[in-house]
DNA sequence: AGGCCGTACTG
DNA sequence: CAGTAC
DNA sequence: GCCT
């Protein structure tokens, strides 16, 4: 019944990574199969795969990459259709008979795993070493070594590139089912666009025996294979259909993108559901409920943060984010039922700090020297938790050690170092005006005009704080023309005025965009302050305050739900976006012009908020 | 399993 | 490229 | 650590 699994991998190489084709290989094997190759593909499993390699892969077998059309399908799907019943049935899959899959698993594990204790993290932790390949130029796990086989391969494959090219392809294809839990819709609507650009092919429905269907398991099925006459591709830009990001496979504008995009609306919906819980749409609690929780919390995700811990940073950022937008007090475990972002450790944790008004966990981690130590070498501008974990090692432990030991420091850091105490203060609302009003004077004494540059100071000034930790001054040019040397000059003319040390100068970007990082203060008595100035084009401006108006979270926030509604946003601009399984950027399309704030809000969708109510 | 925001500068 | 910052 |  299965004799013929071509359709399955038909050379289901082309693009998986080695471990992948691995643990296929292992699959199949565990089940009694065989893996073989096949030289024509049209399928494409793994999504981690670039393009790069597939055009790599395509060359080695001397195809034209550009030629084919091919989907992506998700490796967990094919997976799971491998453990399906029906194909664990099977003793064999003879996917190219001529060829015989040599797997290395007995000679090259995959990896291992050891227990390390690791100095920079201070724990032992479990360390997979991934068995290194011999890399000698061109051997790869798909060697035939019976030359005999070699070339009956090599000449079938010849062959079947005549073929192919000559008149057929071949075209997997699967339903989809709409009905899928949300996994599945996650994962998969990246190319669900891809299977409706291929529906096309549909045209044409050759009758498949019910023998040689096969069916996947529950939530996805193949329904049939068949193959498809070359003409029916005639007229297509093949080019458009191919998955590249350098090579966009429409350009198509906003609307068309909708349109292109049928788990669009699907999303919106499940997303819609969930609108409260971001708070780029639920705006900051009046007055925060719950500080004893957030302020341990908070310690816990400080130390994760200096033991570069990401994932963990991640999920105790996103709880403190939704505690503190969070409009009541967490009275009891009940109150704790249900909440994003809140899982079970978490949730413990919380009980803990109700009970017992603190964390053990933070004690216990708090007290150690090493974490003392990071915390303390971290207050410097320029210092990370890598760094400061490798002066730990060197022992260098306070900021004493570090006035040692200059040669350490880059020149930024060594600022940094210097200025320490001065940075940490933060700038009252009055002095954060004086030296905003400076950069604005100066703006215009510059320009020559009157208004011709508009400026903005953004960051928690603009949320309307009474101190702010740095100012964040936006620069543009209203009637959009070239700025070129602008914020150069702007800045050799405060040098005797306010700042004092330049940490980064501005340099054109791609998106002409420039940046100036620097140190600077309103008189020689006066503290040092952080201060930088950004110049951007007029089209970007509306998403450069946007984004530089912040906060942290309520931006991270306002992205993801950009992300969900197939946006990417940044301070450049909002781009339409095509995405495929793992959140893969596949396609990013013409930038939409926001010059407001207020257009930004109108895209996505959401209630425009006041800058005051975005300090969550 | 693998993503968790997206981009730019430094060395 | 990793580390740091915004 | 949480989520799909």
């Amino acid at each position: 019944m299965f004799k013929d699994m071509s359709f399955m991998f038909p050379l289901a190489t082309v693009n998986l990574t080695n471990t992948r084709i691995r643990t296929l290989t292992n699959l199949i094997e565990s089940n009694g199969g065989q893996m073989k190759l096949g030289p024509d593909t049209l399928m494409i499993v793994g999504s981690d795969a670039t393009v790069e390699l597939c055009q790599k892969q395509f060359a080695k077998f001397n195809l034209d990459f550009e030629q084919y059309r091919y989907q992506f399908l998700n490796p967990d799907w094919v997976s799971q259709s491998l453990l399906n019943k029906k194909l664990q049935e099977q003793k064999k899959f003879q996917l190219f008979p001529e060829v015989v899959f040599q797997p290395v698993l007995e000679e090259v594990p995959e990896f291992k795993t050891k227990l390390v204790y690791v100095e920079a993290l201070a724990k032992t932790v479990p360390v997979r070493e991934e068995v290194v390949e011999q890399d000698d130029g061109d051997i790869n796990i798909y060697n035939i070594k019976d030359n005999e086989l070699r070339m009956k391969y090599e000449k079938r494959m010849e062959e079947f590139r005549r073929d192919i090219l000559k008149e057929y392809k071949q075209i997997l294809d699967y339903e989809y089912d709409y009905d899928l839990d949300n996994f599945h819709n996650q994962v998969d609507d990246g190319y669900e666009y891809l299977l409706e650009d291929l529906s096309i092919l549909k045209k044409e429905e050759p009758q498949i025996p019910e023998s040689e269907k096969f069916y996947g398991d529950d939530d996805c099925q193949i329904t049939e294979t068949r193959k498809v006459k070359f003409d029916i591709l005639d007229g297509l830009d093949l080019g458009k259909s191919v998955v590249n990001v350098e090579q966009p496979i429409l350009s198509a504008q906003l609307k068309e993108t909708k349109q292109f995009n049928p788990g669009l609306k699907r999303k919106q919906q499940f997303w819609e559901a969930k609108k409260g819980y971001f708070v780029c749409e639920a705006g900051a609690a009046q007055k925060c409920q719950n500080n004893e929780i957030i302020e341990e919390l908070e310690k816990l995700l400080k130390i994760y943060t200096n033991e570069k811990d990401k994932g963990r940073c991640i999920a105790y950022r996103k709880a403190i984010g939704f505690l503190k937008a969070l409009p009541y007090p967490i009275k009891s475990s009940e109150d704790l039922k249900d909440m994003p972002t809140i899982g079970d450790k978490i949730k413990k944790k919380i009980i803990e700090i109700m009970q017992t008004g603190k964390l053990t966990k933070v004690q216990k981690l708090e007290g150690q020297e090493k974490n003392v130590a990071i915390s303390e070498l971290t207050r410097v501008w320029g210092i990370g938790p890598t760094t400061a974990a490798t002066f730990y090692f060197k022992g260098i432990k306070t900021l004493e050690d570090l006035k040692k030991n200059l040669h350490l420091l880059n020149r930024n850091q060594q600022v940094g170092l210097q200025l320490v105490k001065d940075l940490e203060q933060r700038i009252p609302r009055e002095e954060a005006t004086l030296i905003f009003e400076i950069v604005k004077r100066e703006i215009d004494d510059l320009s020559g005009v009157q208004g011709l540059f508009k400026a903005t100071a953004c960051g928690s000034y603009r949320r309307e704080k009474e101190t702010c930790g740095d100012m964040d001054i936006l620069i543009t040019r209203c009637d959009g023309k070239n700025t070129e040397d602008f914020l150069l000059n702007l800045i050799t003319r405060l040098e005797g005025k306010l700042l004092t040390h330049h940490l980064t100068m501005p340099k054109r970007t791609e998106h002409d965009c420039e940046t100036y990082m620097g140190i600077g203060r309103v008189s020689n008595q006066a503290v040092h302050r952080r201060i930088d100035l950004k110049l951007y084009p007029k089209e970007q401006y509306g998403c450069a305050v946007l984004y530089f108006t912040g906060s942290d979270h309520y931006n991270r926030s306002m992205r993801l739900w950009a992300q969900k509604n197939g946006y990417t946003l940044s301070d450049h601009g909002l781009y339409p976006t095509q995405r495929g399984a793992h959140n893969k950027k596949l396609w990013k399309g013409e930038v939409i012009p926001c010059e407001e704030e207020m257009d930004v809000y109108k895209i996505l969708g959401l209630k425009y908020k006041p800058p005051k109510e975005r300090s969550v």
